[in-house]
DNA sequence: TAAAATAAGAACTAAATTAGAACAATATAT
DNA sequence: ATATATTGTTCTAATTTAGTTCTTATTTTA
C-alpha cells in the first residue's frame, strides 16, 4: 500500500503522461504535490520504484514509466475525494435569468433570455427554476426591494397567499401576491402606495412561484 | 517517458511517416523543430531509441521506424476533466455561521461558530466573510427581516451610512446603519418602531459590514 | 519508542538543449 | 565506376534544465 503523498505523486504523474506524453519534471512535481524542495521528490520516486509501481533509467531526466497503479486508494485520499464529491453537489448551477420584472406596474413579459444565474444547486433540486431582477418598489413591504434577485419555481398554481410571477392577459408579467376571491383573483402588491388589482381568473395565469431571495449590497 | 523535445521530434516523425511514407531526414527535423543544427536531432533519437519509442538502422539514412507512442488520453476526455475543476473553482465556498443576531434588541454576541453557511466562492473573493441569520425586525424598512442570512464581511471600520454588524460595550451585537456624529455614532434602525441608539465612539466597534443577503421562502 | 515518511535547502553532478563545423557513409546521376 | 549530393556521425563548447546527495528537522506510523 502506498502512503498518501507516494498515492498522489504516481497519480500526478500517471496524468501528466498521459495528458501530454511527456513526464514532468521534478521541479513540476514538487509543485503539483506541494513541495518546496525537490529532494523530497526524489525520496518520494524511490520508493515508487522501490514498490515497483515507476521505472525509470538513472539520471535521465524526464524518464519515468508508470509500470502500475495501485487496486487500493489510501483512505485518506478517499476521504479527500468525499470531501471533493461533497463540493460538486453544492456546487453552483445556472439558471436563466430572464431579465426584469415589475414589481411595480408591469414592465415586460418573461420572453427572452439574456443572462444566467448562478445558485447553489441543491435550492433548486426538483424543479425548473429561474431568476428575475425585481425592478420597482411594490413589494418593498414584504422586503423585495429594487434590483433584488428572485429565483422563481416555475408552476402553474399557487396556494393562496403565495408570491408569483402572475402573467396578466398574456402580456404583462408580474410579481405579486396572489389571492382568490371566488372567481376573481386578486393580485397585491405589498406596498400601500399600490393598489390590489383585481382580476377574473381568465385573465391571469400563474408562472412560478417565490423560491429565494438575493441581494447585494454595494 | 519523455522530455518535451523528445515527444515533439517523435510526433513530428510519426506524423511525417504516416503522411508521406517515408521517413524524415535530419535536416527536415531540425526545420520541423526549430533547431539550427542537426547534432541536435542526432541527441534527440539517440534518446528516443534508448526508451525504445524509435528503432533505426545505424548509417542509413531515413531508415527510423516508429516503436511506440505515448498513449494519450482522448482531448475530449480531458476537456471534461477541466470543466469538472472548473466547476470545483466555482463552486460553494462555506463561511461560518455564528448564529443569530439582533435586528432589533441586540441578543447575543459574535460569539461561538456553531454552523457552516455556503456561499458561492465568487461573492466571498478578497476578505473574511461570516453570516448571520437575522433576528428581530428592526431592519424590516430596508428589507432586512427576520429569518434572512446576512454575509457580512469582516471589516474595523465603515463609511457612513454602511450597514454594520456593530459590538457595543464589547458584548452586544447588533445590525444597524452606522452614522458618525462627532464624537459620537448613531445606531440606527431601520423600523419607526425603533430609535436610534447615540453612543460614544469608543463604546462601538464595526465588527463587518452588510455584503449580500439571502432569503429562503417557504 | 523506533522506524519510516515527510519536508526544506544547499551544493553538487549530470543530462538536455543548442550551435557550429568537420567528417564519414550512403545514395544517385552520369 | 566515379563524382556529386545527400544524409548521418562525431566532436567541441556553452547554456539551461534536471536529478542526486547531503544535512537537518519534524511528523506519522507501526
Amino acid at each position: 500500500m502506498l502512503t498518501p503523498k507516494q498515492y498522489k505523486l504516481l497519480q500526478y504523474i500517471n496524468k501528466t503522461i498521459k495528458e501530454t506524453g511527456c513526464c514532468p519534471s521534478f521541479d513540476e512535481m514538487k509543485q503539483a504535490v506541494g513541495l518546496k524542495s525537490k529532494s523530497g521528490i526524489h525520496a518520494l520516486i524511490e520508493a515508487l520504484v522501490e514498490r515497483n509501481f515507476l521505472r525509470r533509467l538513472p539520471h535521465k531526466a524526464r524518464s519515468l514509466e508508470v509500470v502500475r497503479l495501485p487496486k487500493l486508494k489510501p483512505s485518506s485520499i478517499v476521504e479527500e475525494e468525499k470531501k471533493r464529491d461533497q463540493a460538486l453537489l453544492d456546487a453552483m448551477v445556472e439558471i436563466p435569468l430572464y431579465g426584469k420584472i415589475a414589481a411595480g406596474i408591469p414592465i415586460e413579459a418573461v420572453a427572452n433570455e439574456i443572462e444566467k444565474f448562478a445558485v447553489p444547486y441543491e435550492t433548486v433540486r426538483g424543479g425548473q427554476f429561474y431568476a428575475l431582477t425585481v425592478e420597482g418598489d411594490s413589494m418593498i413591504d414584504m422586503g423585495i426591494l429594487d434590483g433584488d434577485t428572485v429565483v422563481i419555481k416555475k408552476s402553474q398554481s399557487a396556494n393562496n397567499g403565495d408570491i408569483v410571477v402572475a402573467l396578466v392577459d398574456d402580456c404583462e408579467a408580474t410579481l405579486k401576491q396572489i389571492k382568490r376571491d371566488g372567481q376573481d383573483v386578486l393580485l397585491i402588491p405589498k406596498n400601500d402606495a399600490y393598489e390590489t388589482r383585481r382580476l377574473p381568473a381568465a385573465r391571469v395565469k400563474v408562472q412560478g412561484i417565490l423560491s429565494s431571495l438575493y441581494r447585494k449590497y454595494q
